[in-house]
DNA sequence: ATTATCTATAGATCTATAGATAATGC
DNA sequence: ATTATCTATAGATCTATAGATAATGC
């Protein structure tokens, strides 16, 4: 052995950056199959391949576990919704249209959340779930209100004789399909026969803001516009 | 005290069936707050002002408790959904249309769970926490099945020349929004500050089934619409 | 010296059942 | 007699912590 084997010696800085990793990445992933309240921190633990007072050492309490799997990936994805809104603001000139406020969102989303990165689809399932609870609501407004506020806002400019109302229950509607997207359930290929994926993002990106986009128009852009 | 007061006396199969109703409604709407996974077969004891061990008595475990919510009323929902879809399918004489299918479908639903009782409510609400799980895929696939490819055989009538795949990303898309709605998360109230609210379900069923036809026009209806 | 990791365990649940008691049924 | 309800508890699990051990840091 003349050469000198890969030093094995990790500096503290690394090792807690390491397992701090697989327990996020761990949590992530058991959460997002069973849910929250469905994993405990021994599932934790084993999945990670440590020990549950390692768990506690890293992390406060289990809440403080989900307070860290949340916020790991909720500003990056923030950032580049909200970047995108920005590049497609400086692009429309200051005539945004639905489908291209969609699509700058949406699409945004679903290459974040689909890019072939098993954590990104643990997370985006996830909060998915976390989505359609109350006690869920309080990660979102923490995190990703201010980006949702400047889609409504593009939104209410494409569609300034629309009555607010609908532009909320439009949004209502879209959020729901990203949501129903990310969670991947395996629904979609058993009902279509394998026709149509749950885990193809990419034609979930394909449809999606077109298909809101002529949602949005249906309810906003017609004679009847209030109420 | 001349009049006769009312009668105490309850037959054993009428303490059985109201226990079983109070049971029943306390998990459903325990289960619709924080999840299956969230609520212990305590928790649903002292909600129904009884005790563990009767819970046991008339239901094995917990799984077999959340079998008997979720089947209560998956037989009337599917049920009423089957009868609107025969209505209109006796009604458009063999030429359906995507909105008339998408009305009779999912303005049915959100009659059936927005009617004003809670218990419906809260089914409802449970149910599309579990729509977004995996796990959760077996009841909707065990009671709703039918019914589903009901809904996706008149939107592919509709759409003849339409590829099956779009059918299916559409229909995704479909039920997320419903999804989303039934969920009640308030979250909605939150954004608009009180422009639209969750638990608004006539404004719901009043864009619902017109958005999700300008949505699936949108992706199907087009000259490109294969791939 | 400091920090990461492991061992051991206290104390608090939680599920499920056995067995007693109290009501209704014939 | 039969069934609904309650009491008591076994046994399993879970969260969280105290304290020991083993590694890295200067």
């Amino acid at each position: 052995m003349t050469a000198v084997s890969k030093p094995k010696r990790r500096t503290k800085a690394q090792q807690r950056e390491e397992m701090l990793g697989q327990i996020l990445d761990a949590a992530e992933y058991l959460f997002s199959l069973t849910g929250y309240h469905g994993v405990t921190i021994k599932d934790v633990a084993k999945q990670a391949e440590t020990h549950t007072s390692l768990v506690h050492y890293y992390f406060t309490d289990k809440k403080a576990l989900l307070d860290a799997v949340f916020a790991r990936r909720a500003k990056i994805s923030a950032d580049l919704r909200v970047a995108a809104l920005d590049a497609y603001e400086r692009e429309c000139g200051g005539k945004p249209s639905v489908e291209g406020a969609l699509h700058a969102y949406l699409d945004t989303d679903l290459d974040t959340f689909g890019g072939g990165d098993d954590g990104w689809r643990n997370y985006a399932t996830l909060g998915s779930q976390m989505a359609v609870t109350r006690w869920g609501g309080e990660y979102f407004d923490t995190h990703f209100y201010p980006v949702v506020l400047r889609l409504i806002d593009l939104l209410k400019r494409a569609l300034p004789d629309c009555d607010e109302k609908r532009i909320f229950w439009g949004y209502n509607f879209v959020m729901g399909g990203l949501i129903m997207t990310l969670a991947r359930t395996g629904r979609l290929d058993i009902l279509s026969g394998g026709a149509a994926t749950s885990e193809d993002f990419a034609s979930a990106k394909k449809y999606m803001a077109r298909f809101m986009a002529g949602g949005m128009l249906a309810i906003c852009g017609d004679g009847e516009t209030a109420g």
